[in-house]
DNA sequence: CAGTGAGCGAGCTTCCGCTTGACTT
């Protein structure tokens, strides 16, 4: 009997169909072997010793392996081809106990014919690759395990931090930042409503943009300055004094990544990013879809030859590029271990709902598989024309785009497409203008916007911070920890957010440094191409920090959490004569365990507290007698509940309408 | 379904990355 160990069962269920009773697949489900959870684990004095301990949920799975390696005549150590699962192999390695040496094998894609040559071309584990994980793994584990503690006895207990999720709020608290400073400038937008005078032409009007005065940007910053400049425009004469047309052809994108995806699914649907892994994690169980935590771009031959047929078959050659095109992931941090995300057969959309139970996987499904069969289809082709008037000093300008042929945009329009673009009417250079109308509008410049779940695991991706399989994760934990909270689906700071973010960034400001991680990753590449040692290396970034961590230990000041003021006084002390006007209590809100709670500002000298509840301003729909209140779940999440809780159990995860007025107000999403 | 904050000081909290359930309420 052969057998063949890798991580995810799904894929041994499709290898075992590919490979025939000859070879028993059984998949570890992840990582068998770990550091403790309870203790560091690391032996900092004797050469960062890790301590590695069977993980408990694993027992099951490691029981079955070592059992059926003990009859194996073969046994290849199949995991993924990146630095996990290097040492995941290693692991599984060392906990069998057999005579036959187990081989490593690698394959990018699970087509029978990638596995077969895989299983023809064994090594040995790679014991550098293994090396780097190691230092990956003992490096965050020291991070983690010594700056949390550190927070426990500086700020509050329970709190986190880590190489991660801590550069995570920090995006978040400086975006908030340049909020808060941000000043907003006025300008105004002008433009002229015109149409040509030649009447064998189109007659339909178009917009011209002011976007120069005299030979200077045209910047026009008040109403003065905007009612001048229409004066001019009013009585000025439009004259066409140049035409530009060109060709622009327009690429299809790349196939899905876990982060576009969910990116995709965000804007599309609204889902979480924790929403969108859950789904997709069906679809490829159930085999519809390749390997949903990905960082590549790249595509099965077979599948991209399989997607031209069926575009060639569905839509005809003209649809069918030349070449196929093959993807290249531009991040230096990819490891490139599985497929981009892709349908497993593109000719499974037409009988997609007898298989996909559920609405959600349909719909993610069909997102997948457009966005891949469009990545294999013709350039959609426009006509862009920029047409320049000439009014007096005044250079005005528009631009339009027609569509030429749609190509890819076929299948994958993606809610973003040049539609919103003005149709323009053809016109020559030298041309005059009707005026019909000048236009102003005053405008502000709009500070950042705030990220939400897709931009930060956008901006995450691009700093090589995090990984496919914990972008959800870490989303999900700086909430849990309350350092940030959503509103409306837009990520704020907590005070006790900005709290722990600016400790962090004062004390240690090299581990929240964007380029640390990408530091890091180069020293792992180093490790793995056998240039650098992990040991010397976990050295060099210890000795500095464990030599910090005593100073900030001994001499950092406890942290104060800001509160916030409801603008109250406290019922209990606020209004006590016998007490010194200035030293009566307020009200604020406080940021607790379980949440925001209301207390006295002089706490502990007052002890008053009640609860914290956020109306909206709404009665209960069910009861029509007491409010609806947004109340929180134990992870994190928000929901709408009534106040007379328990006595009316109304609960509701979108925001309820008021019946007594018209309200359109949208949906939350999650 | 109350509790939350500080400090007193038992014993506890915590990382990232790989995987899938069990389950949210």
């Amino acid at each position: 009997m052969n057998l063949i160990i890798v991580e995810s069962p799904t894929k041994a269920k499709t290898l075992g169909r590919f490979l025939g009773k000859d070879y028993e697949v059984l998949a570890t489900m992840g990582h068998v072997v770990d550091l403790p959870k309870s203790k560091l684990g690391v032996d900092v004095e004797h050469d960062f010793t890790p301590d590695y301990v069977a993980v408990a949920k694993k027992n099951d799975v490691a029981k079955i392996i070592k059992k059926e390696a003990k009859r194996a005549d073969k046994i290849y150590l199949a995991t993924d081809p990146d630095r996990e699962g290097e040492a995941i192999a290693k692991h599984v390695a060392d906990i069998i106990d057999t005579k036959v040496k187990p081989v490593r094998v690698v394959f990018h894609e699970i087509t029978e014919s990638a596995v077969r040559h895989a299983l023809d071309t064994p090594r040995d584990i790679d014991l550098k690759l293994y090396d780097a994980q190691q230092a990956r793994r003992v490096l965050d584990r020291l991070v983690g395990y010594k700056l949390s503690p550190l927070l426990w006895k500086k700020v509050r207990r329970g709190l986190s931090a880590g190489r991660v999720q801590s550069v995570a709020v920090r995006l978040i608290v400086e975006r908030e930042r340049e909020i808060e400073a941000f000043v907003a400038q006025e300008f105004w937008e002008i433009g002229v409503e015109v149409k040509t005078q030649n009447v064998e032409r189109k007659t339909e009007s178009f917009v011209v943009g002011l976007v120069r005065i005299e030979d200077t940007k045209a910047e026009v910053k008040n109403k003065e300055q905007a009612e001048s400049v229409v004066q001019d425009l009013e009585k000025a004469e439009y004259k066409i004094s140049e035409v530009k047309k060109r060709e622009v052809r327009k690429h299809p994108y790349p196939p899905f990544t876990t982060s576009t995806m969910a990116q995709g699914a965000a804007r599309l649907f609204g889902w979480s990013a924790r929403r969108t892994m859950s789904v997709a994690q069906k679809l490829y169980e159930e085999g519809l879809i390749t390997y949903h935590r990905t960082d590549s771009l790249n595509l099965a031959q077979e599948a991209v030859f399989a997607a031209r047929g069926y575009v060639e078959k569905s839509y005809g050659k003209d649809y069918v590029p030349e070449k196929p095109r093959f993807y290249k992931t531009k991040s230096r941090v990819a490891q490139e271990a599985h497929e981009a995300i892709r349908p497993t057969d593109v000719g499974e959309i037409a009988t997609r709902d007898s298989q996909i139970a559920n609405q959600d996987g349909e719909k993610l499904y069909e997102l997948i598989w457009k966005r891949f069969v469009a990545c294999q289809m013709a350039e959609a082709r426009f006509d862009a024309t920029s047409i320049e008037v000439r009014a007096d000093k005044y250079t005005l300008r528009a631009s339009g785009e027609v569509m030429k042929f749609e190509g890819w945009r076929k299948v994958y329009g993606g809610g973003q497409n040049a539609e919103d673009a003005q149709l323009l009417p053809e016109v020559e250079r030298g041309d005059v203008l009707e005026k019909i109308k000048v236009l102003s509008e005053q405008k502000f410049t709009q500070p950042p916007p705030r990220f939400n779940e897709a931009s930060i695991i956008k901006t995450l991706e691009k700093l090589g911070i995090g990984r496919p399989s914990t972008y959800a994760p870490t989303i999900s934990t700086i909430q849990v920890r309350q350092y940030v909270e959503k509103d409306e689906g837009k990520f704020r700071p907590t005070s006790l957010g900005i709290a722990v973010n600016d400790f962090i960034v004062h004390n240690f400001p090299d581990i929240v440094d964007y380029q640390f991680t990408a530091g890091m990753e180069e020293s792992l590449d180093g490790i793995a191409r056998g240039d650098k040692e992990w040991v010397p290396v976990m050295r060099e970034f210890w000795d500095p920090f464990s030599k910090k961590l005593e100073g900030v230990e001994e001499t950092a000041e406890r942290v104060k959490v800001a509160v916030e003021e409801t603008g109250e006084k406290c019922p209990k002390c606020g209004e006590d004569p016998n007490v010194a006007r200035a030293l009566r209590g307020k009200q604020v809100i406080r940021l607790g365990r379980f949440g925001k709670f209301l207390s006295c500002s002089r706490f502990p000298d007052c002890d008053w507290k009640d609860k914290y509840v956020e109306k909206i301003d709404i009665p209960c729909p069910d009861c029509k007698e007491g409010d609806v209140i947004i109340k929180k779940t134990k992870r994190g999440k928000s929901f709408y509940g009534c106040s007379r809780y328990p006595d009316c159990k109304f609960a509701s995860w979108k925001k309820p309408k008021d019946e007594g007025e018209e309200s359109n107000s949208a949906a939350s999403t999650e």
